[in-house]
RNA sequence: GCGGAAGUAGCUCAUUUGGUAGAGCGAAAGCCUUCCAAGCUUUAGGUGGCGGGUUCGAGCCCCGUCUUCCGCUCCA
């Protein structure tokens, strides 16, 4: 394990050396968890995108994309459940390390409070006998009326705080109420923070009527609202999907381990519809189906397995993720739910409109089932990433860091060099390059010698190199050196894009 | 978020008890011309993460802050 973080380490930074991804805003020391893409990790990204959307919608006859915008109607999100299951104020006891919900803990007290009134009153009873008269009691006794003035203060308190979303207040009670974590039974408490994984922004620029917005924190709504336009529009016959990538927000309390967790990422996501009842097969045929594109760009079957959930959430009746080996253990890489109705039955609800599908077949009405595959496209890279990078050592003893990208990702594909400054050998180099440029993203150099022109593509995965020599110019022949095997042969100028393109062909 | 560690040039790292920062690699320009990083010359690049304090004097000591890493916690 220390091993592999060491290999992840050298990762980290041969990206960064290497210009595939910058830390944000790296001038100003920085921003948490937010990383920027450099000139050959855009490469890579959009190849690795371009790569997804090509096997999913234009090898697909059933499967449409579209692109959604980040902003949505913000009843979209209530809709979905995600405004009400985020929106926790929670504390820690510095002692005891223990997190709590400042609502409960508030709350708990009050009833504690209630209790002792409670309490008054059996005693009373107990004095009084059949003479008790409870009303009475309550409202008269000294020691009750305290505690029910207490109560009633704090209470209103708590409300209006909560209304207000108010944290300080919230602290300020629990500080009032001299408030004790039931584990360390102390009061050293942290501040109360608000635990909402969405962004939020204002739209209207006059503050008073500004409505408050959401970034989205998935980009799978931005389908399901689209659900209907899409169905119609493109006359669409169940089953189908309906493909998106995007960026997604989510304002998470820990963000770690490089770009495995950011705050801002890009999903790449396809929400399956199907006739209700069918969904087990399908969740089983995507599956299987999304391994094998996996398993298509050469990393082997050991590196994945399955996890199935056993806690599904809120909308799914099946979950399943399909988990990478990082340098820091098995993690997420896919996730792919049967969500059953649950998403356009929300969004009938909340929006009066009818998301219906009418089956010719069965001749009748139903909304219909969904089947989602979620892959994070940033996690994607990482794992292209991890499993390239290879320190190898040479024959003649000396090493060599090579990145082993499938060819149809690399972010260049072909180098083109001369041999030597001169000669005319560079014009010879550039004519070729122009005849490539169109149709292959192309780097030309002639500085340093051609062994280290070589290892520098090595470095960023360039799987073939062209080197024009002398005796190019007599039979236009050149020299195409192979990045794996480091092997090379001459051919002809004309057969160059015949090679490059085999290497790149979506299989 | 809590606890621990770290932050010096693009990268890897020096600078013995506090006395105003160096190397290698890399980069750029030029020479050389050689099919697997290794020749020569020159140049650029650091207000020592940032802010404050102690001191005659701080990269070094103290405080705060930001970022990163490790552990815990959290994670539709």
């Amino acid at each position: 394990m220390a091993q592999n973080e060491d290999v992840f380490k050298k990762i980290i930074s041969h990206a960064k050396e290497y210009g595939f991804v910058f830390q944000s805003s790296e001038i100003y020391d920085g921003l948490s968890a937010v990383y920027d893409y450099a000139q050959n990790g855009v490469e890579l990204k959009n190849n690795i995108k371009q790569y997804w959307w090509k096997s999913m919608v234009q090898m697909h006859e059933n499967i449409v994309g579209i692109d959604s915008a980040i902003f949505m109607h913000p009843t979209i999100w209530k809709a979905s459940g995600h405004v009400d299951a985020f929106n926790d104020p929670l504390i820690d006891n510095k002692d005891s390390k223990k997190r709590y919900r400042a609502d409960v803990l508030i709350e708990e007290y009050l009833e504690k409070q209630n209790d002792k009134i409670e309490k008054e009153v059996e005693k009373a009873a107990k004095r009084f006998g059949d003479a008790f008269d409870r009303q009475q009691f309550v409202s008269t006794n000294a020691r009750v009326l305290e505690y029910r003035a207490k109560i009633d203060t704090v209470h209103t308190r708590f409300v209006k705080a909560m209304e207000t979303s108010d944290l300080a207040e919230v602290k300020k009670i629990i500080e009032d109420c001299e408030i004790v974590c039931p584990v360390s039974g102390s009061r050293n408490w942290t501040e109360v923070r608000q635990f909402n994984l969405m962004f939020s922004t204002q739209m209207g620029s006059v503050s008073e009527d500004a409505s408050t917005l959401y970034l989205r924190p998935e980009t799978a709504q931005g389908i399901f609202v689209n659900y209907l336009n899409v169905q119609k529009t493109g006359r669409m016959k169940i089953p189908f999907g309906i493909a998106q990538t995007g960026k997604a927000f989510r304002n998470e309390i820990v963000a770690r381990q490089f770009i495995f967790r950011m705050r801002e990422f890009e999903q790449m996501e396809m929400q399956f519809f199907v006739r209700p009842g069918t969904e087990m097969e399908w969740f089983e045929y995507w599956k299987k189906t999304r391994l094998d594109w996996h398993l298509a760009l050469g990393i082997p079957v050991e590196k994945y397995r399955y996890h199935p959930h056993d806690k599904l959430a809120h909308y799914a009746n099946a979950a399943c993720d399909i988990e990478f080996e990082f340098a820091f253990g098995f993690k997420e890489l896919e996730g792919i739910h049967s969500r059953t109705d649950f998403d356009l039955s929300q969004h009938q609800k909340f929006s009066g409109k009818k998301l219906q599908y009418f089956d010719p077949e069965l001749n009748e009405n139903y909304v219909p089932y969904v089947i989602e595959t979620s892959i994070g496209l940033d996690r994607t890279f990482l794992t292209v990433l991890s499993h390239a990078y290879c320190e190898e050592k040479l024959e003649d003893g000396s090493e060599r860091v090579v990145m082993r990208i499938p060819g149809i990702l690399a972010p260049i594909k072909c180098a083109v060099l001369p041999l030597v400054a001169k000669d005319g050998l560079p014009e010879k180099a550039r004519e070729i390059l122009s005849i490539l440029m169109p149709d292959f993203m192309c780097q030309y150099e002639e500085k340093d010698s051609i062994g280290k022109r070589y290892r520098r593509h090595d470095a960023i995965g360039t799987p073939y190199c062209v080197t024009i020599d002398h005796q190019t110019l007599q039979d236009n022949m050149v020299t195409i050196r192979h990045r794996d095997t480091m092997e090379q042969h001459r051919i002809p100028v004309e057969k160059i894009a015949e090679t490059l393109r085999d290497a790149i062909r979506l299989n």
